[in-house]
DNA sequence: CTCATAAACCGTACGGTGTTAGGTAACCTG
DNA sequence: CAGGTTACCTAACACCGTACGGTTTATGAG
């Protein structure tokens, strides 16, 4: 089969297919002969679309990173941090497994860029010194990253009672397991309104 | 060659040669043939020390996180925290080609369970509500790991010029480009003071 | 001291991976 | 309508993790 007189394939269909099958078996499930299987395809028809396997992880990463949001900005800095750091979390959460990809990618992409940029701008227009605003932007991201890859309910196997007796002081822990999601939210809200509450008693020290 | 009159490898052997392989190349660069190779050995020589290439991982995971430090919680849960938090990133920093590995990994390992055992442990007895251990260590587990995962000095690429004139507010953050790792330090340490601020802050509010 | 067993190496091989090369026919531009 | 580019194909390369079975040697039991 030569070229088809209508194109079977678009950036678009194997992005979303292959962010689909990345969110139901993990970045492991993704094979480019899988992902082509899935479209109706031979896998090097792909590379017509894709120059490597990475540029097509790194445009999946582009789309998830479209839904974050940085423009509270305009209100205070405040909550521009506070919105921009949950809908950076929300936008993770909502595919985990791409989370090593977002983190350990280059920052070179277009739209993680503007999201710098923006975050950076809003805190030096809401008067942090340019050297702290770097600092808190590159803080937050911690927070939310860490927050995503880190999250407690991936920390816990399914067989708990092993740990149960060895280590008494995680007992509380494992019997909220089932919570993990909630314990996860909780505490990012808490580091959250920790940090931003520490942001505010710096800035007392900074501008008298 | 049948079995050897003295071993040629060891764990210990295999281990370490193989943490010098990520270290120098990345995960991707470390394969069992290579390693292999490197130790003078035919690849499935291997798997009579190691079941799978990911138990290995594993055991070099362990083996990074014997340098975490949870003595301190002896002092007190602040002195506890930080200690805690600046070794943990600190063994990190050490490999950051291993980050995603510990971040992603069971935490049924021993050591890790131990630790934060540990960390739980000493919360409770400084008498943080059980509900609020867990969700401070969670909290501060995201922010080392999302600042070993997500450095600073790894986000830019080394041309730098292309962003520049697009991204007028990050013009500050590239000039810093070879401090890179001290911007790392500093927001890492900013993230840590102000987080211990909050919490201090949020103490006062549950202990009147 | 013998003998069975387990351990630690080897070579071979299987099924998977990302990717390249070269072929063919349909599309798009001149 | 000619010619180049495009989007598919098949075949193949170089790797990967690892299962298998063979061979010898160390080890532990009787």
């Amino acid at each position: 089969m030569p070229r088809p007189p209508a194109p079977l394939l678009s950036r678009e269909r194997i992005r979303s297919r292959a962010l689909a099958l990345v969110d139901a078996d993990g970045l492991t499930g993704l094979s480019m002969r899988r992902l082509a299987a899935e479209l109706g395809v031979q896998a090097p028809s792909l590379y017509s679309h894709y120059k490597t396997k990475d540029e097509l992880l790194q445009d999946i990463a582009d789309g998830i990173m479209e839904a974050v949001d940085t423009s509270a900005f305009a209100l205070d800095w405040r909550s521009g941090l506070r919105t921009w750091a949950r809908s950076y979390r929300a936008a993770l959460a909502a595919h985990p497994n791409m989370v090593p990809v977002l983190a350990t990618g280059p920052a070179r992409r277009e739209v993680s860029l503007a999201r710098a940029d923006a975050v950076h701008g809003g805190l030096v227009a809401a008067g942090w010194p340019p050297r702290y605003a770097t600092m808190i932007g590159a803080s937050t991201k911690y927070l939310v990253l860490g927050a995503a890859i880190s999250s407690f309910s991936r920390g816990f196997e399914d067989d708990v009672q092993v740990y149960v007796d060895r280590y008494p002081h995680l007992t509380q822990a494992h019997r909220l397991r089932e919570h993990a999601d909630q314990i996860d939210a909780d505490s990012f809200e808490l580091a959250l309104d920790a940090f931003l509450t520490g942001l505010d008693a710096l800035r007392a020290t900074l501008v008298p």
